[in-house]
DNA sequence: GTCGAGTGTTCGGCATAACAGAACGCTGGT
DNA sequence: ACCAGCGTTCTGTTATGCCGAACACTCGAC
């Protein structure tokens, strides 16, 4: 799991950071949760450690004992400080609702993921009417090349950065339709440029088709992109265009919203 | 905010119970953040100090920077450990479809909550279609006495474990229709169980309406409740009665899930 | 332009508090 | 009945997290 953390090294508490270390470890170990002794092992510390610290985040609520005081799993208060986390970021906020509105309009899944240093991280979901659930978690960190928004990021970012970032982030090949060399990717984008949308034609997911657009904060600065996910077999190429603009269009609308006629974005 | 820990006392270690300290000062904060000073103010703690923990938790994605190294905000993490939590309980993974269901036939805010030694903490969200948006943080922990949800798991207990739990919890008074008095809490939960549903007829908040029903886990233990909200200017008197079973009958269908198959398992 | 009051940051030393390890009960499998 | 595995408890030791004081910087007032 790259989890590269660029803040200083200077001033840890170790504790502390095992005690996020443990969450990590829990989140990973699925609905059955965790024992002391696995906690121990993954952590590398004794047993004795490992319960404290899992007694301390319980107590917190950012863990919770399944059983009575024997396995533990994540606390329902992450869901609560995630909740706000998101509103917080006032990208989550504003784009809610617009959220919602693109999710009617399309009837398909809607996400929004914000730009961290070229990476789309989906910040907010809102499902879409259809039987099919696109269970992809909130908060990860996806892949630039081959998500809609992804690449409607990258289409944002001269061709510089996006050669650093793909040279950091590889293009790792998930279909036969995932675009693997650099400059395929390149022509793509600016295709991208061009239409003001991006398309994930099952390169990411077999059946799966997603387009995306980027908004922007009042720097003018790409902040992140909306998408819209659905089975390919109930997207008819046709509506392609069509769709896409519609994205485009309430990407707009949420750049506009960010750019300040509303809100007062002072201290 | 009253945190109960009902953990055991014992076995805490200090710097990670100041570390989960921190992350609800800041959640508390607001958009804006907090600075080092304030940190240290809030926790009762030398700067220094406060400064080591923030750090620390922004390597670990639990807090972020907001300027350059200045404030802090609550971290994207938090997201995907929040959503992870709500799908590890697997009530929510299950109730999700049911939910969305309920909230298409009957036109209004559905949520689900599960059962925390009494207390509902509201798990998911479905909003309906109307242009009010009731903006309940998930995983909030909710007042018993005065909300559909609240009420519709004390009617699952007995009346000695409901004496205790409002004994400790107490009964806010919010409007005029709130219930203050435990017989008259009683009188209602006796009407509860009768017809399976709960009212909160403006008694948390004035002009809203909330409907909810337990539902019962595989041992045929209260695992939760779900619950319709909107308007009550939207909401026909003689409508209640209805709505009322519509959400009982999604109620018992989540029973039913949970328990693989069949047995609404009712007191 | 100068001063100050408010930040966030750095550093070193002391005492605390966090850690490891071994021993204790418990439960469930063979 | 046994052992093997678990979660729990306790005590000593030393590393570690803590404080406090001093530093660097950014504003605003005058």
């Amino acid at each position: 799991m790259p989890n590269i953390d660029l803040a200083d090294e200077r001033y840890r508490v170790q504790s502390v950071a095992r005690a996020a270390a443990l969450l990590e470890l829990v989140a990973d170990a699925g609905p059955q949760g965790l024992g002391v002794t696995e906690m121990a092992q993954g952590l590398g510390v004794a047993k004795s450690t490992a319960l404290s610290l899992a007694r301390t985040l319980a107590a917190a609520g950012l863990l919770r004992s399944l059983d009575v005081g024997a396995r533990y799993g994540l606390g329902l208060n992450l869901l609560r400080l995630g909740d706000l986390a998101s509103q917080q970021t006032s990208i989550g906020e504003l784009g809610l609702p617009i959220l919602h509105e693109l999710s009617r309009a399309t009837g398909m899944t809607a996400r929004l993921a914000v730009n961290e240093n070229g990476y789309p991280i989906f910040l907010e979901r809102v499902d879409g009417g259809g039987p099919v659930r696109f269970h992809a978690p909130l908060g990860q960190r996806e892949e630039p090349h081959c998500t809609a928004a992804g690449k409607a990021i990258l289409a944002q970012m001269d061709e510089a950065d996006v050669r650093r970032l793909i040279d950091e982030a590889g293009m790792r090949v998930h279909t036969p339709k995932t675009l693997s060399t650099v400059e395929d990717l390149l022509g793509d984008l600016e295709r991208v440029r061009q239409v003001g949308f991006a398309i994930d034609d099952e390169e990411e997911s077999e059946g799966v088709f997603c387009a995306g657009a980027a908004f922007f904060d009042h720097h003018g600065r790409c902040a992140g992109a909306l998408s819209v996910t659905d089975l390919k077999l109930d997207v008819p190429l046709r509506e392609v265009q069509a769709l896409g603009l519609t994205v485009r269009e309430h990407a707009d609308r949420l750049s506009m919203a960010l750019s300040g006629s509303s809100r007062a974005a002072r201290r």
